[in-house]
DNA sequence: TTATTATACGACATTGTGTAAATTAGTTGC
DNA sequence: GCAACTAATTTACACAATGTCGTATAATAA
């Protein structure tokens, strides 16, 4: 995941790490409801006060960790977008995400997929909504299915929710697909429902 | 939502109905990591031992209730598909399924929209692609998305995924538009990507 | 080296969990 | 209406987890 580590206390660098993988490790083996503080930091090889000092609860640590992943993923989609002006015409953005993703695949399967931890869903779905109404904006993009006159809202939601649940069962099915095909199939299927009614 | 009983001691009848009650109200207030069975049976005017008559844990009663929830839709879906042989050109039973969930929206609300527990949004998922994958096998609808060479699982993914995050969506948003119209643009978007190629 | 700060350690009050026993109260069939 | 079930209540217990003390120790940065 390299966390981007700014100036900060290497000891807490460390701790933090240890926490999140011994989280991730635990999550692999048992229920998100049955992970207590006491579990993590025996697990983590630190004292359980310790965990305090850095997330107030286990919630709180989830959405730091959320807020990590969405960050990262940003990074790559501002990379990507700021290099292309096309704008993923053939799903190179969308290439680039399911590379990321599938390279931390031991983290997504566990949060996005396998055990379902709604606070992660909810921030990528919110990422892809922000990005596909951005794209909706450029006028060398067709307008998301205004043509059938279906609300912009609606074909918007549509469009994001397909994409993530579409990935979330890439990742349950250990990705039988590579990104870059997948993402081409995406790239199709999205066309089609945001710039129809033929030639 | 008009639990359908059969030949039950009206006293379980009255305590569960009296736990889902609290439960949900519950759930209006706090985060579903903060409820306790010592706050639902507080709440439901019950003792917290008769809760453990009734079911092992939370976790428990989650599953359970998601059981009544799918139970329900696939009586409506029976109900509709089998009067209507033409099967949903133009979205009857989506239509119906809606009014459903609009009539009961207190209940979806909370469990689909607003606070997301993975049993309910999984299961509804889950029947939704088996409806669609049961639909794509009938030679009068077209084969899914076959035309333009996507595989017909990530196909049916993304269509599930899409329907299901709509319906959050509309949720969330306190139902803007009413369950026939959302039912029809969701039946043109489905289309789209299920049978393309044109004319 | 020295000042700073993260972590460790032990302790404590509080809340929640799951189960057991005996008792009370409501339901069903005769 | 009475008798036989059976649900719910009550009280109690052992245990786990939470969140927060104060103090001691170790690593870090100046």
């Amino acid at each position: 995941m390299s966390t981007t580590s700014s100036r900060l206390d290497p000891r807490v660098l460390r701790t933090r790490q240890l926490i999140r993988d011994a989280f991730i490790d635990l999550l692999q083996e048992v229920e998100l409801e049955k992970i207590s503080v006491n579990r993590i930091a025996e697990r983590a090889t630190i004292n359980r006060v310790t965990f305090y000092l850095h997330y107030k609860d286990i919630q709180d640590m989830l959405e730091k960790m959320a807020d990590d992943m969405i960050q990262e993923i940003k990074v790559i989609l501002g990379e990507v977008s700021s290099r292309s002006a096309a704008m993923d015409k053939d799903g190179t953005v969308m290439s680039k995400v399911l590379e990321h993703i599938a390279a931390n695949s031991k983290f997504y399967k566990v949060l996005l997929a396998s055990k379902r931890i709604p606070v992660f869903t909810d921030r990528l779905t919110q990422l892809m909504l922000e990005v596909i109404t951005a794209r909706a904006r450029h006028p060398e993009l067709a307008p998301p299915a205004a043509a059938l006159g279906v609300p912009v809202d609606i074909a918007v939601w549509y469009g994001s929710s397909a994409f993530i649940g579409t990935i979330v069962w890439w990742l349950r099915n250990d990705m039988p697909y590579t990104p870059q095909y997948l993402a081409k199939q995406l790239a199709l299927l999205f066309r089609m429902h945001q710039n129809t009614t033929g030639p």
